[in-house]
DNA sequence: GGCTTTCTAGACCAGCCGGTCCACTCCTAC
DNA sequence: GTAGGAGTGGACCGGCTGGTCTAGAAAGCC
């Protein structure tokens, strides 16, 4: 398929106005209607741009939400070479999901994608980058001999990943970033000490 | 309503019956069709015995299935007072969530029932209940003098949880336990140090 | 300027699914 | 045994929703 300039900017805008319209709070349940209705496009245009229909476009509004979730935690999250940078990086992540509040645009997009392939390589994909990089967080604090040489960087880097989404979870179901913010704590006080 | 003891039977073989369909793997988009056949039943049954339908059905079910999650911890989470009731413990919970593999009743059930009050606060409650206990074996170390005092046993607690709901929601979207057994590892290892 | 391709629009369709309704059976109390 | 309520069965309905189709407007290309 061609795509003119013209129909590259109607295809992202139809991505990004869904995007925006999961971020809200009554996301549950997004129909095309409604992404059709909050566009400003019609039927004809959705299936033009995304043949494969729902599938393929929710799958595109994942990887561009996947890529904003790393974005957010820029420029902290790629340079974890001091303490005061975890500290930094840890209250963006705090914040950025405390803003986000009960609503999660990925987790929607999940339920809605039920388990296909596609869906699952997106939060794999994502995970494994995020990942790779407070990994390399940590090695670079043990290279400067700020953190113990014997932190397993990989068990620690996957600690870290597995607390920021329960505590997402957590922060989904009862409105509070408190288990967030003490795994993230426990585990960075367990780094340092 | 009045329930005999043979509606009794029926409404819990209905809740059993949806439990264990979800438990299985394509339990993505459950209909009351589903579990009508499933069950054994027929649509006059089903609501019945869930005059609201598919949300109080659902809720009952979601219920249940969080009355199983902690008595699958039994009775390590109950006697939470040694270093080895917490191995014992951490792999009864490693062990049941490798076996549940990438289905979740319980997430299923939350995606279906959206964002209803009586769903958060099901699960409000499942975790409230769950951090208490292992709050209490928090405590309990300390006042044996196993683990010191100056850990904070309700952010440890609150770390624990999110843990594992992090790593069990990785289980699900990558098939691996690595993350769950890394962060109860880190996590408990802190306990310890 | 005319031909082709892309872009836009919206009517329309078919299947699914939660929920209603009524008819029938079975049990229990008196 | 009979009346009334509980239990059961399944036909039926209405709305929603993903997806198709046709057809016209706009834009690129020579």
């Amino acid at each position: 398929m061609k795509l003119t300039a013209k129909g590259q900017a109607t295809r992202q805008r139809i991505i990004e106005g869904a995007a925006a319209h999961l971020r809200s709070d009554d996301a549950g349940g997004v129909t095309l209607d409604d992404i059709r209705a909050i566009t400003g496009t019609s039927k004809g245009q959705i299936f033009h741009y995304f043949p494969d229909g729902k599938e393929e476009l929710f799958l595109a509004v994942a990887r561009f939400e996947a890529d904003r979730v790393l974005a957010d935690q820029r420029p902290h999250l790629g340079a974890l070479t001091s303490w005061t940078a975890w500290e930094r990086w840890r209250d963006a992540v705090v914040a950025r999901y405390r803003a986000q509040g009960r609503s999660c645009p990925l987790g929607v997009l999940m339920n809605e994608l039920g388990g296909t392939p596609g869906a699952h390589e997106v939060i794999s994909t994502l995970l494994a980058r995020w990942q790779a990089e407070l990994r390399r967080g940590v090695l670079d604090m043990q290279e400067a001999g700020l953190v113990r040489a014997g932190v397993d960087a990989d068990r620690m880097s996957a600690a870290l990943i597995a607390g920021i989404q329960g505590g997402v979870q957590v922060l989904r179901s009862t409105g509070s970033a408190a288990h967030l913010e003490a795994v993230l704590d426990v585990l960075v006080d367990h780094l340092r000490s």
